[in-house]
DNA sequence: AATGAAATCATGAAGGC
DNA sequence: GCCTTCATGATTTCATT
């Protein structure tokens, strides 16, 4: 991981269908060394898969809210895990520290899609509560920051 | 929008490198075909990027937080979209209703660093206070799901 | 680890159904 | 709107430094 590495991590969620050339043109290097520390970086799993940004509203998931989950049982278990997988409109969901256990990211048609969505997670196994953050405007989302050095390491 | 453009969709999200023929045999179309329904997608703004999924433990922003953001001012407005978007840590930032009135997602590589972009995070104009949700294992983190129906549109 | 060249394969455009 | 064809250009491999 140098600093053409990141680069090329930087340019590519930019723009993953750019040719190698322009790629390497970018970075100071040729098409075919752009290439292989491309795929040593998919090699290595800093490149977990490419993938397409689809628009929330054009599919029909214009509403978004984030719910806590407060459990009266250790949630951090596959069944739990697996529970919140098969609700599709679960988009993230993550383990937290504080008051409530688990953090998840929904995105529904409607506010009345949320209702369901909400109800389906309140039956989930050891979901005792649930408080529910409703975004009105999303100001952005983008990918996450490879170059800026996070001094301390 | 139909039935086809979704699994086109679904089919890129998972792979966005595979080749025309490979994504018009899965939906049932020729190449040629398939090619032209994702260039309209990507023309209507459905598709807006074609990018790569980073890990982010690998490019040092192994810390997630979500930070519910308290205002006293109004903060819907670009002067606090712009101040929050110049902290390369902040991944999502969203206008939310309820007590709080923004909602942050921040990738750091420590603790530490995480409270150094706190920090920034407050001297933002307008913020009176912070709520910290510390990340401590995630689940999952898929794209959003194009297929299943939210039945009620 | 990077380069340049060569073979394979995908892309993107055009014409016909 | 989909299919087939074709020229162009990109990807990927390999020999070389």
């Amino acid at each position: 991981m140098d600093e053409i590495d990141r680069a090329l991590l930087a340019a590519l969620q930019a723009d993953a269908t750019q040719a190698y050339a322009a790629l390497g043109k970018a970075v100071g290097l040729s098409a075919g060394s752009a290439h292989e520390r491309v795929r040593k970086l998919r090699e290595r799993g800093t490149i977990r898969r490419t993938t397409i940004d689809v628009d929330p509203a054009a599919v029909g998931r214009g509403v978004l809210a984030f719910v806590m989950l407060q459990a009266n049982v250790w949630m951090g278990d596959p069944p739990t895990r697996d529970a919140l997988a098969a609700i599709p409109e679960i988009q993230e969901a993550h383990i937290i520290a504080g008051s409530a256990s688990l953090l998840v990211k929904i995105r529904t048609s409607t506010p009345e899609q949320l209702q369901a969505v909400l109800r389906r997670v309140f039956d989930v196994d050891g979901v005792t509560g649930t408080q529910t953050i409703v975004v009105l405007e999303t100001f952005f989302e983008r990918p996450l920051n490879v170059t800026d050095p996070d001094s301390d390491r």
